[in-house]
DNA sequence: ATAATAAAAGACATCTATATCTTTTATTAT
DNA sequence: ATAATAAAAGATATAGATGTCTTTTATTAT
């Protein structure tokens, strides 16, 4: 492929990290209780300063809570346990994946379509729907058992 | 949203430019002829030397066939036309977003699947299916009529 | 053969996402 | 109050994607 393209996936970086720390946080801390920066970076292969200032980001947000000091960390109270994986995805990659064209262009809209617009309707509309019908803590279960992993 | 991400679609830059130049090729060139860096830059609203690096790169793949000299140009021959769009973007984007993991994990795999691993299957799928059924020249017609444009 | 043309190739520049480091602020325990 | 802790904030660094420029090579027309 053209250039090296490390990454190229339906998410930023950013955005892969922050999903997988908000599923992280929420299984950690589901029963009360506050998980640090450095357990968090360690359970999703995370490099720890960048995973902080993508914390702090969705903090700022109301993605996520947090306590400084000792016994301090990051949690997620009852409401925002039930937020949809969409609103992760928009607080960090924008709504550019459910709104944008498909082939970066500015004039296609409904009534003025590219050509592969209405192909695009339906995958953005199939992203967005797996978003929104996905909870953060959908997979508290499911790693608490250690059936799946958030690690590299 | 974090930081600026001026970009954030399926795909990357390059590879929207590389979609809507084979595009514009194809209905520029179907009748035999050739068509310059130029002409097809300024029809898709792309920086013309950036363009020259891709095409270049899609010459050495064979998704585009060129001449140099006068009156020489792009073009495509009758077999490429009927290759399928997923052709361009693997050349292009790479097979990551048709294969990879939606959270950027390594491990994750049909029999060790990570959280949304399923989901993202059905989207990739969708995905790959669509780029595999639109064939390069699918816009011909409707480019020709002017019913729609490549250009932001 | 020569000159003109247009793509190929290579070097270089810029910008953004990604990553790191240091200092500050808030909280807790003593 | 003080010290220890942990996140917040700000400054800085790096890498890769994106964009530009110059030189070279191939082709065509004269």
């Amino acid at each position: 492929m053209i250039s090296l393209l490390l990454h190229m996936g339906i998410f930023s970086k950013t955005c892969e990290y922050a999903i997988r720390s908000v599923f992280f946080i929420a299984h950690k801390t589901a029963d009360g209780g506050r998980v640090g920066i450095k357990e968090i970076a360690k359970g999703i292969s995370s490099p720890e300063p960048f995973l902080a200032k993508i914390l702090q980001d969705l903090s700022r947000r109301g993605i996520v809570q947090s306590v400084k000091g000792p016994n301090g960390g990051f949690f997620m109270d009852k409401n925002t346990l039930k937020r949809p994986l969409a609103d992760v995805v928009e607080a960090v990659d924008g709504n550019n994946l459910f709104t944008g064209c498909g082939l970066g262009l500015e004039y296609c809209s409904e009534s003025n379509p590219c050509p592969l617009h209405h192909e695009f309707k339906d995958i953005r509309n199939k992203i967005h729907h797996m978003l929104l019908t996905t909870s953060i803590e959908d997979f508290n279960d499911d790693l608490n058992l250690g059936i799946i992993s958030l690690k590299k």
